[in-house]
DNA sequence: CGGGACTTTGACACCTCTCAACTCTCGTGG
DNA sequence: CCACGAGAGTTGAGAGGTGTCAAAGTCCCG
């Protein structure tokens, strides 16, 4: 997932040093669309997302969709508790994603890196969820797009002239969920940004930051510093 | 942590078969009003906590402390990506905790049952991080406290007559940083509570659970199921 | 060119936050 | 023993932000 405002301590995590998948290495292929992997599916596998990106979503018991992160490269999806999933994990980007055996945590079978890896990736969970947490609890709408374009930027945007540009993978309603948000609020809080001058808007799921240091402000921040 | 709305799944996770502390395994003790650890220490253990209340924050940018968990008897606490602690931890009630050198992981030094159920912890945290979100991003007020009364009631609740007493460890304060309200919006949201006669006041950190399922239903529940 | 899904914008109602006053409890000191 | 004061909790009124409903605009694809 990682959707958060950046601190210094995030960034680090924002672009984790990974250990290249090894050639050889088992890669899915997936179209945008499919499963990954769905409620009640067997949880015995974790996924390291090679490029594209993953939608993580659960169902409420009111109907509604809550989206619960989005895994961009470098990231891992699929931790669960139990023995099978409880959560949804979608495509939205057409991705590979290296499938680890998750239960050879506990029969000894995985070298030591890579179990050194899958640990480090669940805490990384942990910590991200925890920056969401606070986005999702006590900010402003503005301020929590201003938070989730500045991380997006971060993790997928590419240069644009001296800017940079983000496509965004996602409809207004997975930020939506995604923020805590409705559609119209989200729709709203990017206009307001837009009119601000803080980012441009190339069409709809484009946007030029123009003013990244401005945007970050807004975001509020997330842990500790002043 | 674990306050979420209570499914099937997260009662089974409410009450963890965790492996009894082993005699002759040291206990620390701890006061109210002490910290188990704060931002910056060094994070090299996780700890078990075995009675008492904890309390998990971490401190904003804009000075507001926001309330990440609370940790009950079965949970763990103290999990962190970096070497360093982002997050604090204090005691609300005297507590027991159980220190495992988290490192251990690493060098393989820890024996096979302890090294699975840190893991097994570590996945807990991160679904109770996902519930926690789902409760945070999309309820009104009043269904965020019947969620949070009805896992309370569940994990520290007492039997007085035919009804369950909880005696809440914690601030409205806290309540409110927890769920993402403000003190005024909590204090109304269990006023309401009690006026419809789901919850009776002993005293104000005194609440008997009168109707414990139409506490649930208020909540709306997590995920899955209709 | 037309249909459909998504996005944007507007108007309004509702909920929550903020500010403020009041109550309650509890510990301190006269 | 009672009065006082501090802190926490409750309750009220008003303002602001967000959700909801509705309609118009945009884009993509058949």
């Amino acid at each position: 997932m990682v959707i958060n405002s950046p601190t210094e301590k995030s960034n680090r995590i924002l672009t984790p040093t990974l250990s290249k998948p090894k050639a050889g290495k088992v890669v899915r292929r997936l179209k945008p669309g499919s499963y990954l992997f769905r409620a009640g599916d067997e949880a015995n596998r974790v996924y390291q997302v090679v490029s594209g990106v993953l939608r993580l979503t659960c169902v409420l018991k009111n109907g509604h969709r809550q989206v619960i992160a989005f895994s961009f490269p470098g990231d891992f999806v699929g931790f669960s508790n139990g023995t099978e999933h409880s959560t949804e994990c979608d495509v939205l980007e057409t991705a590979r994603v290296i499938p680890h055996r998750w239960g050879a945590l506990d029969n000894g079978t995985l070298d030591r890196a890579m179990h050194q890896q899958l640990m480090q990736a669940a805490l990384r969970e942990i910590m991200n969820m925890q920056e969401h947490l606070v986005m999702v609890g006590g900010k402003t709408s503005v301020a929590r797009i201003a938070s989730f374009l500045s991380v997006l930027a971060e993790r997928l945007g590419e240069p644009f002239g001296q800017y940079t540009k983000v496509t965004l993978p996602m409809s207004r309603s997975d930020i939506a969920g995604f923020l805590g948000l409705s559609t119209e609020t989200v729709s709203r809080a990017i206009s307001q940004i837009c009119t601000d001058n803080l980012v441009a808007r190339e069409n709809a799921n484009a946007l030029v930051i123009l003013k990244p240091a401005a945007l970050k402000a807004l975001a509020g921040g997330g842990f500790e510093g002043l």
